[in-house]
DNA sequence: GTAATTTACGTACAGATGTATGCAGGCCCA
DNA sequence: TGGGCCTGCATACATCTGTACGTAAATTAC
């Protein structure tokens, strides 16, 4: 499951940007934060320090500044978070956690129809894997 | 989305064992942790007294022991929850984690079908609500 | 070419969290 | 009837988290 000391909330706010643009310096992940997100220059550095102290992003040089990228795998990363959810809220069933989804929290009926697709998908063609 | 201050995962493990007996004293709580879950007696006080604090677990006395209880509804900590969790993940959209759930995280052939059931339902019979 | 700006880097600091200890009163068994 | 066990209550304490400041060097803007 890694050995990397978990993300914290904001980390894992700034994570997902450095993940989304690629790679990204201090300054354009604060640029990248919703409106909404009050936040100062140093903070995000710090959140950024330290994601690459967890072992999440790496440094490298450029100019005056510094570009951070991956190191761990997004995707691994979600995939270790959400298990973790699981386990702390749904006894680590995934089941559950979709049923809520579906009838607790705001599946509208586009998404369900959408979400038939998917089932059919996998469930005639799942000769993807 | 309510006013309590968050739940820790500590605080979260335990409340949820409170939920399910419907009420507890710390004794119950401890025995009522995973085997594998080493933890002291006086540490699971704590967290009772803190979910206490924080306005999600009344206790009353009960002889010698407090017995706690739910003060906040469960359900709607578990909703507000997800929530939180979906807004730090996945931009606050259910579909996606949905979708995440289907794709990478453990749902079997079983789960498929019994979740294609559960879609059929809400859509012939939404009577429900 | 000097003032303002941008950046890295080190440091700070209060509050939350996980984990627990110390003391004291009640209860139970031998 | 006294030693141990259970419990409550208060307190402790290191680490993690969110948030940021100060300093100094490089860069840009006039």
């Amino acid at each position: 499951m890694s050995d990397r000391p978990a993300l914290s909330r904001a980390e894992m706010e700034v994570a997902r940007i450095v993940w989304t643009l690629r790679d990204a310096t201090v300054r354009q992940v604060l640029d990248n934060l919703p409106e909404t997100r009050d936040i100062n220059y140093k903070t995000v550095q710090t959140f950024l320090r330290r994601l690459e102290a967890k072992g999440y992003l790496v440094s490298k040089r450029d100019g005056r500044s510094l570009v951070y990228t991956a190191d761990a795998r997004p995707k691994q990363v979600i995939r270790d978070t959400v298990k973790n959810f699981l386990n702390n809220l749904f006894n680590g069933e995934p089941l559950p956690l979709v049923e809520h989804l579906i009838r607790d929290q705001g599946l509208d009926k586009k998404d369900l129809s959408q979400l038939r697709t998917l089932l059919d998908e996998l469930d005639s063609g799942n000769g993807g894997k």
